[in-house]
DNA sequence: GACGTGCATTGATTTCGATCAACCCTTTGG
DNA sequence: CCAAAGGGTTGATCGAAATCAATGCACGTC
């Protein structure tokens, strides 16, 4: 279950996440005590990482690849409910079993931290407690943006919807404002996106096709896609059309 | 905008929501300088207290009344993102426009507290973070498992889901297991609800009027609803039958 | 090269919930 | 007393997305 990973992970100092991650306010000497309390876990693309029900006796971060957290319901119905990206933050302090699904979709190492020392540095270390609650508030959201989608938005929207979100953080990741073409990699199967957007398959399938037939995207292969203009993919979505910063 | 409040509330030390809100963890000395940068607002059923976009000076809790949060598309299309009941939370430390709209469903009154002031508050007094941590965490899985509700369940299975959940809050709120017959008021609208499931309100009044021809609810006027069988409406949620603790 | 498998696309048909519309009941107020 | 307004119910019809089903790749693998 545990794989190798290519690059040696060890020190904080240099870690990937290290100013993004729960540990982003920390100084010097209480990053000491999270790196005395850590360790490496790494899984393959398509794998199980935590199943619904599972005893947890740890919390851990996303340092690289991509996870999701789903539900499922007894029928098979499946509703993901959140994306993993590097930097996210797994379990919850005070819980002993876990409430979701966590599945790696691409290869993914997590930096883990054994519960109950973690729990004590939460109370210990201020800082660890006031960079947790900025991230649940992120996360809440964002799960409130995706009740709204869930709740309202037509298929074409919420395909839409998706792929703008994918495209904004990557350009945000990669360089501010690339205002023409920007070419994004879908991290999900069809089937994924479906499950994250309440929808099927093929009607994800369909209105995929329908934006590149209306020369709304591009596609390269299967998961890249390109699109021409990003504000007339943002109408598609729904929202209020002054979406955001400009920068 | 501003109502005169029945009760006149003053003491934290006998206020109704003092071990359930943000101040639940708070010291004698803590509560006193909380006391000393709070004010009560009150608003009438009907009113919108905040608008999405609004600067907001202060943060708040519920101390009574029924509120909800919820998020508008330009068409009109709105989706209620949040359920705000007695010692929930209003607003976000670091945040100063309301992403939001707030309406008093009921008659409420809030204790407000300043923002700046809070915020400090945050640094200097651990077990108030601690607190807000742990309910955000908790509106965050409310969150997720309404996210399955809007997305996977049936029109059925919503309109059973919210009610077993009022049912549920009320009867711990009350008395432990009131295994019999027991009776819950609908604190929304058909229109709220529908908003709440992502219906329309046709909808919702159709399932309700399914639900009591099939006897698995019994309706007394338009908002008590009788539910002689808990378990039998539990099933039609589209749940785990194992819902939960027993008590 | 043939075969099987996983993922994706496309077509035909059905269905659930939306939409359009009429009507009921209760409250409020001139 | 009647009118108007707000909330709710019910019926007829429509349409978007689900479902059922077939087909199309791009792979590994024997």
């Amino acid at each position: 279950m545990v794989q190798h990973s290519e690059i040696e992970l060890s020190e904080c100092s240099d870690c990937p996440i290290r100013h993004r991650a729960v540990c982003a306010r920390c100084e010097e000497d209480e990053l000491d005590l999270l790196e005395s309390i850590k360790y490496y876990r790494s899984y393959s693309a398509g794998q199980t990482m935590i199943w619904a029900g599972d005893r947890m006796d740890f919390v851990a971060s996303v340092v690289v690849g991509v996870a999701t957290l789903s539900q499922t319901m007894e029928d098979g119905r499946t509703q993901m409910v959140g994306l993993l990206l590097p930097s996210d933050f797994i379990g919850r302090p005070g819980r002993e079993i876990a409430p979701y699904n966590v599945t790696a979709v691409s290869d993914v190492t997590v930096c883990c931290f054994r519960k109950r020392p973690f729990e004590n540095l939460l109370v210990t270390t201020p800082h660890i407690g006031q960079r947790l609650l900025e991230m649940a508030l992120d996360e809440l959201d964002a799960a409130r943006e995706w009740m709204l989608l869930l709740g309202r938005k037509t298929a074409r929207e919420k395909i839409a919807s998706l792929i703008a979100i994918i495209a904004r953080r990557d350009a945000e990741l990669k360089d501010a404002l690339p205002e023409g073409r920007l070419s994004v990699t879908l991290p999900l199967t069809r089937e994924a996106m479906a499950d994250y957007l309440g929808l099927t398959l093929e009607t994800v399938s369909r209105q995929i096709s329908a934006l590149k037939r209306e020369g709304i995207i591009e596609l390269e292969g299967k998961r890249r896609v390109i699109i021409p203009n990003l504000p007339v993919l943002m109408e598609q979505t729904g929202d209020d059309s002054d979406g955001g910063p400009i920068v």
